[in-house]
RNA sequence: GCACCCGUAGCUCAGUGGAUAGAGCGUUCGCCUCCGGAGCGAAAGGUCACAGGUUCGAGUCCUGUCGGGUGCGCCA
């Protein structure tokens, strides 16, 4: 192509001026421009209407950048062949300047992009996503404060918190809380445990969660004998009274701060704890049975099998049950978990109102938790436009139930809104876990030995780092959570420290490394002065076209991820563009010398390659923020 | 019994109805006198569980079958 200093315009024909691209301030979207010069040559063929229009990249090996299949969607309608429908779309379409070359291969209408454009497009910062109106509020955690938190409880948080931090990134307001069930039978096993031993306080070295969890399992075993079991019944029994009347709540508290301290060191973070004794207290569950019962679909049967107690028919709602009643209120009085999770619904989608909170805690971040108490004040917490509830496939039914009750409530426009993101169990090394039976590896004992793996891959690599330690948790911690990450959340994963605690291939340190890696050249074209040079793009070749292809996708990815509330896509782009880095960093002429260096790339070129070795840097660190993973400098 | 989820290479997994189905691990062979080898290149490895159907086009949607997981309590 002909030389052109890097202030090229690329002005779109319709427009009435031209641009220097440079002077652009974000990216251009090359897909939706794309789109709407497909739309535009449809119209002008006369068509009305259409189905929706396609834009991909092209297959690596074919020819173009980008392509449509839409003449094949067309045929049918208009009796043609796909070809020649392609063909005359070619004959009207009006395209930007910078798409180059545009063609027709088979039934596909194909565009081949200026390199020059198409490089500097992804060295552009992104857009920033427009924000969405609406609250989402995004349960996740909700670990019963009971004992230390175990590699199931891991995939809870870790897809909770990268799906917040995926929703607010596209311009979402996400809510983020944790639901503590403080009045629940394990809290009151394990309390009970502590006095049942006759245990007082933890060794010094040892967490508290894992101390209390040490007691839960030994009352299971001891309950195994049936006339210690009658004792200990009775026990538990008294400390659910005491639970349910907040007598315990510093002893269910010091056992919340140990948990969190996990959650932290995962780099999971909240806005509001929300326990469930405070919902009783507050008379949030009172209100939401009141309410409940003005429905057709609840009653209080005198007689059958649930004779004096409150009952909702799903049937309306959930078919295909064989016993379609759900007790709300027992006949002995007392409320069931759904019904306390129903009212906790209620609140969370402003139909109650009522909860006070406090500041709880001052997070890593800084950022405050606040959290409901007694004597708390009115915060604007709840009153969400739309739910996501990050719990366990198991629980389905039971969310389904909740669900339910909107409508049941008269509210299916809220019923809509209430989204399960159900996650699969997580298997260890084949076998179900048990925590009462404590068979669980527990979260804290998979860091440790994450970051202590790492530590000794420091030593060997990189006996000079300078902050061995710091980096050892970062790439640690980060390969538990993408290896939590990387797989679709319907799917079963089976846990293998082998596999989990793996640094090479489709891992966290893999993404961290490239990053690492990218950060080591411009720390040294700094040294060389040579960090600001001016980049050429029109000196770019195919080796740069295709790393900026991958750059460019990012937008997308998280969108989708966002749209699906499915995480592992950013985590999938993410090992996409790290190895289309990796390929270019490493890539060969034919006859087997360096294709592609950096700082010793001709002036202009150098640039080029500079600029986008910046853009891939400012994309992963942003692509591993969204999976709440570190980005370290030196590795 | 009914309901939900899963089935893609030896193993673990990607794959918004669109072009010759892709990675990692493992196996085999190459690559540091280039900026970090936690890396790169290549080879081998596939009846996308099976059978129908819808569609110009199906790994992807629908129906059925088989296999695996899970749920259906006045438990939480």
């Amino acid at each position: 192509m002909v030389s052109r200093a890097h202030t090229t315009v690329w002005g779109s024909p319709g427009e009435s001026f031209c641009y220097p691209i440079s002077v652009l301030a974000s990216r251009p979207e090359i897909k939706s421009q794309l789109k709407a010069a497909i739309a535009q040559a449809l119209e002008a063929l006369g068509l009305q209407e259409w189905p929706e229009i396609i834009v991909q990249e092209t297959p690596p090996d074919k020819e173009g950048d980008y392509g449509t299949p839409v003449a094949m969607s067309l045929a049918r309608t208009l009796r043609k062949a796909p070809p020649q429908i392609a063909a005359d779309l070619l004959q009207n379409i009006q395209l930007p300047a910078w798409v180059r070359r545009p063609f027709v291969v088979g039934g596909y209408l194909n565009f081949e992009l200026e390199p020059a454009f198409l490089v500097q497009a992804a060295t552009l910062p992104i857009a920033p996503f427009p924000r969405a109106a609406g609250k989402v509020l995004l349960e996740h955690t909700s670990v019963n404060p009971n004992k230390e938190l175990h590699v199931g409880h891991l995939r809870n948080i870790c897809l909770g918190d990268s799906l917040a931090r995926i929703l607010r990134f596209v311009g979402r307001d996400v809510e983020v809380m944790n639901y503590i069930d403080d009045t629940g039978r394990q809290a009151a096993e394990s309390l009970y445990a502590l006095q049942y031993f006759g245990l007082t306080e933890a060794p010094a070295q040892t967490k508290y969660d894992h101390w209390v969890g040490e007691a839960y399992v030994r009352l299971h075993q001891a309950m195994e004998d049936p006339e210690q079991k009658a004792r200990i019944e009775q026990g538990v029994q008294s400390t659910l009274h005491r639970l349910e009347a907040g007598e315990l709540r510093d002893a269910v508290d010091k056992i919340l701060r140990a948990q969190l301290q996990t959650m932290y060191r995962l780099g999971a973070e909240y806005n509001a704890l929300v326990w469930e004794s405070d919902i009783v207290r507050e008379g949030l569950l009172g209100k939401a049975m009141k309410i409940l019962e003005g429905s057709p679909y609840v009653a209080r049967p005198t007689e059958g099998k649930y004779a004096g107690a409150l009952v909702m028919d799903t049937s309306a709602f959930i078919p295909g049950l064989e016993d379609p009643y759900l007790v709300l209120i027992r006949s002995n009085g007392t409320s069931t978990y759904t019904a306390k999770d129903i009212a906790l619904q209620f609140w969370k989608m402003g139909l109650l109102e009522g909860l006070r909170f406090v500041t709880y805690d001052t997070q890593p971040s800084g950022a405050p938790l606040y959290s409901t108490h007694p004597e708390g004040v009115p915060l604007p917490f709840g009153g969400a436009s739309e739910t996501i509830n990050v719990v366990d496939a198991r629980q389905s039914h039971a969310l389904r139930v909740v669900q339910a009750s909107l409508e049941v409530e008269g509210r299916p426009d809220l019923a809509e809104k209430c989204f399960h993101l159900a996650y699969e169990t997580v298997l260890l090394e084949g076998r179900q876990m048990s925590g009462r039976k404590g068979i669980v590896v527990s979260v804290d004992e998979v860091m440790d030995e994450a970051v202590k793996r790492v530590r000794s891959v420091i030593a060997e690599k990189n006996p000079d780092h300078p902050s061995p330690e710091e980096a050892a948790e970062q790439i640690g911690v980060g390969a538990v959570r993408f290896a939590m990450l990387k797989t679709e959340a319907k799917k079963q994963i089976d846990f293998r420290y082998d596999q989990a605690l793996s640094f090479e291939g489709d891992t966290g340190p893999y993404i961290q490394y490239a990053y690492a890696r990218a950060g080591s050249i411009l720390r040294k074209a700094e040294e060389q002065g040579v960090i600001q040079e001016a980049p050429d793009f029109t000196q770019a070749t195919p080796y740069e076209v295709a790393l900026a292809k991958s750059l460019l996708r990012f937008p997308e990815a998280v969108q989708d991820a966002a749209r699906n509330k499915a995480p592992h896509i950013v985590a999938q782009y993410l090992l996409e563009l790290a190895a289309a880095w990796s390929s270019f960093y490493n890539a060969k002429t034919p006859d087997g010398r360096p294709a592609t260096p950096v700082l010793t790339a001709p002036p202009g070129l150098r640039g080029v390659r500079l600029e986008l070795v910046k853009a891939l840097r400012q994309t992963l660190k942003q692509g591993l923020g969204l999976l709440g993973i570190a980005a370290p400098e030196v590795m």
